[in-house]
This record gives structure tokens, sequence and C-alpha cells, in this order.
DNA sequence: GCGTCTGCCTAATGTATGTAGGAAATTTAG
DNA sequence: CTAAATTTCCTACATACATTAGGCAGACGC
């Protein structure tokens, strides 16, 4: 019985580029197993259940989309910064596809409290500090970015857009373009 | 043997029932199957397979949403127009999360065709027309309040705004406001 | 070197999808 | 109206994935 090594981190590793692969949903044990020539039940030493390691994948993903958010906020302000911390998410998304989905996996509280979430919702508040947002408008203008960023990745992603005239390079300039005009000029009626 | 009648119709709305009841993802032709006390091998004279059935009920769900979406727009132009349309899509997903998660399917392009995919672009142009946007910022306008939409609601719906300040209805009304601040000024560079 | 612990195993069960082929109910044709 | 054709639902079976129980052997502490 040789010993492979397995180790939840390594598990998670795996399932995240096997989900880049064939997809979040696809993610399956007996395909991770595969993976290390193991037989399925092996994995339950490490892993709670296939709803666990789906977790952990979404943990990863959040943590290591904060991390490079984090990377490009650093030294910039302004649309600079909204700029940059977008294009993350665009990147990310359209290079990790299933890490991406992976991102939106509903979390039950205690472990979205541990999450990286509360880092993007703080990255999201920095980006506002140069423009002149105050409670509570700040807080919604974090909604919208998040609803921006998030719904246009996911329409791309989901094919969306693909059959019309700008291409969505353009497209998404020009939405940057849009909301730092907005922050700019935050209506308040 | 009693005939019980069913029809892909019948399957397909019960299916979208279930799908809000327990989560588009945990559609099962074995519970579907339960609900009409047959067995699951009897469901497959009506449907092709699984998939089939989730196809179908994305565009059941497609086509409730452009129809509400429609009569909402009816008579309605600008901002009123605006935030009438972005409502339905709310109150569709918040009253049905199933069928709004069914929407999300990544349709085949042939399925994509036919599907009411179509309509949805042409009401947001439709809402557009009350702003002064001409190509290719229009399209570029479409795909941004398609963002603003599915991410907003898709957000909302799996708790990512849950936890803090004001309240999500609050936000929902300050970003409609924002967004008819940035369609009645677009900024052209 | 010996005992314990742990990692990976085999075996068995439950649930879901999907296929093949049969029998009864319904529809259609003569 | 009756017989044939079709449709609808069935049983039976094959495959795949998730999960639990219990066992054996390699790694490790002493």
């Amino acid at each position: 019985m040789a010993r492979v090594g397995l180790t939840p981190e390594r598990l998670t590793r795996a399932g995240a580029e096997l989900a880049d692969e064939v997809g979040f949903d696809k993610v399956t044990l007996s395909a991770l197993a595969g993976r290390f020539d193991v037989k399925v039940a092996s994995l339950y030493s490490h892993l709670k259940n296939s709803q666990d390691l789906k977790t952990k994948i979404a943990l990863l993903a959040l943590e290591e989309l904060a991390d490079q958010g984090a990377a490009a906020l650093a030294g910039r302000a302004g649309k600079d910064a909204l700029t940059a911390f977008a294009n993350v998410y665009r990147t990310y998304a359209r290079k990790h596809p299933g890490r991406y989905a992976a991102t939106q996996l509903r979390l039950d509280p205690e472990t979205a409290a541990v999450s990286a979430g509360g880092r993007h919702a703080q990255m999201m508040r920095a980006i506002l500090r140069g423009y002149d947002l105050t409670e509570p408008d700040q807080t919604n203008a974090v909604r919208l970015l998040g609803s921006v960023f998030h719904g246009y990745v996911s329409l791309e992603m989901g094919g969306g857009f693909s059959h019309s005239a700008p291409d969505t390079q353009e497209t998404w300039l020009r939405i940057l373009d849009a909301l730092d005009a907005l922050l700019r000029n935050w209506p308040t009626p």
C-alpha cells in the first residue's frame, strides 16, 4: 500500500485545477481520486465529504482573488485603483473559470465569516477612498461595484455577450469609465 | 397501468416549481417522478434526459421573465421604465429563485437563438431610447444594465449583502438612481 | 524491535441517470 | 366496431458517484 501523501491542502489544490478544467459543478470525488491514483474512499480521511471539498475550493479561490486584488491595489488610487482591481476579477475569472465559479458557492455564515470575503469588501471600500462618498452611499457603492464586477464577468463567461458588435474588452473599458464617472459624481437626491 | 397524463409541458412546469422549492441544481428526475407518482423511466418518453429538463425550465423562466418585463415596460419611459424593468428582475428572482437560477444555465447556441434571450436585450434597448445613447455606447450600456441587474440579484440572493447597514431595498433604489444618472450623463472620452 | 496510529484499502449500501424491452391503454384505420 | 398501430407507463438492468464500516500494512514514538 504505497502512501501517496494526500493532505486536505493538496486535495483542495487539485480540486481547484479540476474545477478549472471541467467546471466547478462537475468536480467529483471520483475524478479527484483518479488524479492521485487512489480509491475514492481514501479521500474521506482528509475531507468530510464532497461538499467539504467544494467549500475548501471556494475558500482557496476567495483567498487567491483577495491576494491578487490586494497586490493590484498597492500604490494605486482613484480610477487607476478601480481599473486594476476590476481587471483582477475579470482576469482571474477568465484564467480560472472553475475557481471563479467556486467563489459564488453559498457558504454558511460561520464559514463565510472566516473566508476572505471580508477582505474583498474592505478593498472595495479602499478604492472608494479615492472618491468622495460617505456612509451610507459608500456601502451602496460597494454593492454596486460588486454587482457590476460579478455580473459582467459572469455574463461574459456564460456567453451572454458573444453575439454582437463592440468586443467585450472595449465594453469592459467603457463600463469602467462609466463607473469612474459615476463615483466622481454620485447622485444625492 | 393508469395513465397520468404526463407531457413535456407539465413536467417542465412541475420542474420549475421543484426548482423554486429545492434549488435549480437539486432538480432531479427522481424527485420529479415522485411528484407524479410515476417511475423515473417513464419520464424518458417526454424528456430526452435530465439536461433536457433543465434546458426546458430555463427556457420557461426566460420567457416568463421576458413577458413580465414587457408588461412592466408598457407605457413607461425613462427612469420610470428603468425602475419598473429592474424591479421585474429582482422580484422574479426573489419569488422564483430556482427559475431565476435556471436563466443562468448556459444554453447551446441553437437553443439560445430560439430562447427569449433576444427579447431581453431588445427590452433593454427600448429602455435606453429614453436616454441619449448611440452605438456603440448603447450596446455598452445594455451590457452594463445586464451586469448590474444580474450581479445585484445574484449577490443578494446568495447572501452576499446580508451583514451590513443599509438594507438591500434602500441600496437597490440608490443603485437605480445612480444608473439613471449615469445614463443621462454617459461619459464620452 | 514493538506497539500504536494513520493512510489507504476492500466491501457494501443508497441514490441518481440512462437504456432495453414488455404490457396495457389509447388512437387510428378499415 | 374491431383490429392494428401507437403511445404511455412499467420492470429490469447497467453505470456512476457519495458515503460508511471495518481491515491491513507502513510510518513513527518509545
